[in-house]
DNA sequence: TGTGGCTGCCC
DNA sequence: ATTCTGC
DNA sequence: GCAGAATGGGCAGCCACA
């Protein structure tokens, strides 16, 4: 059987068989397993992978048939269709580290496009690249191949829900009359990436006659994953950190003699045998993940990696470092749904509570002698009084965004031009520096440095802050600061490197002491339109008496329109145990932060007495969703976001996993005035496949027009939405948003605030039904109209005045303080 | 030249 | 962004 | 708890087309 699993049998040592062409129509789980089909249109065979990594031999692989050794794109394809074939995390990376331990082998060339189309990604995120290409083009180029009439290809869309799925049903109909030259991967990588090159005027043709050519030469399966490729939706159930993983897994058992591979099988049942071999390369596998990922979210950058890894996993970081000018994967924050829960969770470790501004996340990147390492041409100069210095922007995905914020290259000059004056010691309670990190507080200058930063929109002459949809105004390319129309404010909270030292180890502790001290609050700028340098708002938890004190600075910050707080652990520690959690959240500050360094350990076999749980770092984490970080939204917790009860009028086929399910489905309010119900959004998230089977059945497609029609069932106003169909309006569901936007879209209220536009959700998502309300019961415009207007009332209280009143300096210099 | 649709990216 | 699901 | 999938509102930028 072609997708065997592992544990499903004792395996031998193989002589690897290649399998013919192999079809998935992913449906059912049962349906998911690939079956075996008559090979014939595919020149080189797939090939299994599915097979116990440490016996699987990659010289016993036949690649003689491989056009010049080059990698065809029908056995990457294999790879693709086996991972799709099966859910099992571990089936899927033990198919992924085969793949890759045969590349590193035997084709070498090939890993590099071969990654990158694995990945769902053509480039690094950093690197621009815009294919330009929707399922706009694609429907348009598989109506061309195929000939299928538009009506027929909405009906596959509408079965299939996935446009490779499409385009593989379009095609196989299709008898090619000349055999097409086989596609191999290399070629396939850089014809892709070129369509990024395509702009212009006639772009759009010369984009589909791209596209047409690959998708003809494209066979069976290859066709699936092709388009897949192209819309930038694998959908193979690995994307990022299993593909790293395999990566890790492939080059170390590539740097394990054969010798040493001589395993044990593992049987069908029972437990594994003791086999010493197996564990020693389990092990190497397991430390060789972790090495790769650490390097891979310091320096995400496959091409990079692969490189690094030429010369081993030895010295694999040293190769590939952290550098000024590769963004770091930034570190997340978990979502947290109470006061409490963030006091059950950190108990009495110290922490502290920013203020969550509603703008763009930043990672900025300083240095004055240019990027470290190579150039890859991304960042700019900027120049000033102060010299010169190299500036480079991410975005919160990695995006570069230097062209976006000119305004904020330039305060980059600035930064490093700091003030030599009297610097205040790390905190007593912080945990003792290492001499090189000690050094930089009494660095003499600054040469290097990567920022963590919130960017928002701020009224140019009071200081104030904006709405997010106000930054979402700025222009994105080739910004010149004399036509910046939205000035922005630049709120560091976390500093990465300085002096070209990393600082991800040290505690935020003395992170964010070093930012404070080295790279004070601003000034605002001479140019008004110059971006304003500050600190992120915060308070610490030492100085709280109570988490009454933290609830009510919570809502200070929502009072000022913050979307909440980002508590941060300041010093690393341990979790406290569950049960202690309320205990020790009410008899507080017995312990004064008990300091436990992480690395050193983190088994957590001896918690005999003193019940402290797991390790929790106050480090900087790249790409994790840390307890260390907590973000509490006003709109987690109850009762303090928007909610909604509005009525489901109409639906769309869900896509993918969602196909054969109504999702989104379009929701309306009500107005009494008209008597319609007017669209404010679609809503597809908070939903339980229990309830799409159960809305299935409530709004059965084709079965009776009275309840789910092809035409509107009722007066419904949608602002020219038309959902694939209508419902009767009947049921009433609760619906939360973040906050209330004005939408160039949706009608809903739009006659109660001036008639133009009408008003959605931010974030809409279902909370339950309310089977206690009838439509008639559902909130009406004018109610949405006047939350809408809560909304936008200014900021309240002392804060706003402030706010209003300063432009600079007092204010900067307070906000470092921490000061409230 | 202006407008509308598509795409990619912020949240 | 949010949320749910399977491992 | 992780990893992945499906998809929200809304913006600027870009192209097609009238």
């Amino acid at each position: 059987m072609f997708a065997r699993t592992q544990d499903a049998g004792p395996s031998q040592p193989q002589e690897v068989k290649p399998v013919s062409a192999v079809t998935t129509t992913p449906k059912s789980k049962e349906e998911r397993k690939p079956t075996l089909t008559a090979a014939r249109a595919q020149p080189v065979d797939p090939i299994d992978f599915d097979v116990d990594a440490l016996l699987f031999r990659p010289a016993a692989v036949d690649i003689s048939r491989w056009p010049g050794g080059r990698l065809p794109y029908s056995v990457l394809v294999g790879v693709y269709v086996q991972v799709a074939g099966t859910r099992s995390r571990l089936a899927i990376v033990r198919v992924l580290t085969n793949f890759i331990h045969l590349l590193l082998a035997r084709a070498p060339l090939d890993i590099p496009p071969a990654l990158y189309l694995l990945s769902n990604h053509l480039r690094p995120a950093y690197i621009p690249c815009e294919l330009g290409i929707g399922s706009m083009i694609i429907n348009r180029v598989i109506k061309e191949v195929s000939g299928l009439q538009a009506r027929d290809l909405k009906r596959l869309w509408s079965v299939h829900g996935d446009p490779g799925d499409v385009a593989y049903e379009a095609k196989v109909q299709m008898r090619t009359l000349v055999e097409p030259v086989p596609l191999v991967v290399h070629d396939v990588y850089k014809r892709v990436l070129k369509l990024a090159d395509i702009r212009g005027s006639q772009s759009g043709k010369l984009k589909s006659d791209a596209v047409r050519k690959l998708m003809v030469q494209a066979r069976g399966e290859e066709v699936r994953f092709l388009v897949r490729t192209l819309i930038g939706n694998l959908r193979i159930g690995a994307v990022r950190l299993t593909l790293l993983t395999a990566l890790a897994r492939a080059a170390a058992l590539l740097e394990i003699p054969d010798s040493e591979l001589d395993v044990l099988p593992i049987p069908a049942k029972g437990k594994k045998p003791m086999d010493p071999a197996r564990e020693a390369a389990e092990e190497k596998c397991v430390a060789a993940v972790r090495l790769v990922r650490r390097v891979h979210v310091r320096h995400p950058n496959y091409g990079d990696l692969v490189r690094g890894l030429e010369a081993g996993l030895d010295g694999l970081e040293e190769r590939v470092p952290l550098s000024v000018g590769i963004p770091i994967s930034p570190m997340l924050g978990s979502i947290t749904r109470s006061i409490d829960e963030v006091y059950a969770r950190l108990g009495s470790l110290p922490f502290t509570a920013e203020t969550k501004l509603d703008g763009q996340r930043l990672q900025m990147h300083v240095r004055r002698d240019g990027p470290q390492g190579e150039d890859d041409g991304g960042g700019r100069w900027v120049e000033g009084e102060n010299g010169r210095a190299w500036v480079r922007l991410f975005s919160r995905h990695l995006e570069d965004m230097t062209d976006k914020y000119p305004d904020i290259c330039a305060r980059g000059l600035d930064l490093l031009s700091s003030v030599k004056g009297e610097r205040k010691p790390f905190p007593s309670w912080a945990s003792a520096p290492s001499v090189e990190v000690a050094a930089l507080l009494e660095a003499e200058s600054i040469s290097s440095l990567i920022v963590d930063a919130e960017i928002v929109a701020i009224d140019k002459d009071s200081g104030a802050h904006r709405t997010f949809q106000e930054l979402t105004n700025r222009a994105r390319k080739d910004v010149r600061v004399e036509d910046i129309k939205v000035v922005v404010e630049v709120n560091a909270f976390d500093l990465m490197l300085v002096n070209d030292v990393p600082l991800l180890s040290s505690p935020f502790s003395l992170r964010r002491h070093l930012m404070r001290e080295l790279l004070p609050p601003r000034p605002t700028p001479a140019d008004p339109l110059l971006a304003r340098w500050t600190h992120i708002e915060a308070i610490d938890s030492t100085d709280l008496k109570s988490p009454a004190d933290l609830r009510a600075f919570f809502d200070k910050v929502v009072e000022r329109k913050a979307e909440g707080l980002m508590v941060k652990l300041l010093e690393s520690g341990r979790a406290p145990a569950a049960a202690e959690a309320e205990a020790e959240a009410e008899a507080e500050v017995e312990a004064e932060a008990e300091v436990i360094d992480v690395d050193v350990d983190d088994d957590e076999k001896d918690d005999g007495g003193k019940s402290r749980k797991k390790p929790l770092p106050a480090t900087y984490e790249p790409d994790q969703r840390s307890m260390g970080w907590l973000k509490v939204k006003k709109d987690y917790l109850e009762g303090l976001g928007d909610s909604l009860d509005l009525v489901p009028v109409g639906a769309w086929w869900g896509n993918g996993r969602k196909a054969g399910w109504w999702s989104p489905i379009l929701l309306a309010a009500r107005n009494p005035e008209s008597g319609a119900l007017e669209a404010v959004c679609k809503c597809m998230s908070g939903f339980t496949d229990a309830f799409y089977k159960d809305l299935l059945a409530r709004y059965p497609p084709d079965s009776d027009p009275t309840v789910c029609s092809t035409q509107p069932l009722g007066y419904v106003e949608t602002g020219g939405l038309v959902p694939e169909r209508w419902f009767l309006p009947r049921e009433v569901w609760e619906i939360r948003g973040a906050d209330i936007t004005l939408s160039p879209v949706y009608p809903a209220a739009a006659s109660y605030i001036g008639g133009e536009r009408g008003l959605s959700l931010r974030f809409p998502r279902f909370i339950r039904i309310r089977e206690d309300k009838g439509v008639e019961d559902a909130t009406s415009a004018e109610e949405f109209a006047e939350m809408f207007r809560r909304q936008m009332a200014p900021a309240g209280g002392v804060a706003a005045a402030e706010n209003g009143a300063e432009g600079g300096e007092e204010e900067a210099d307070e906000v470092g303080d921490d000061v409230l």
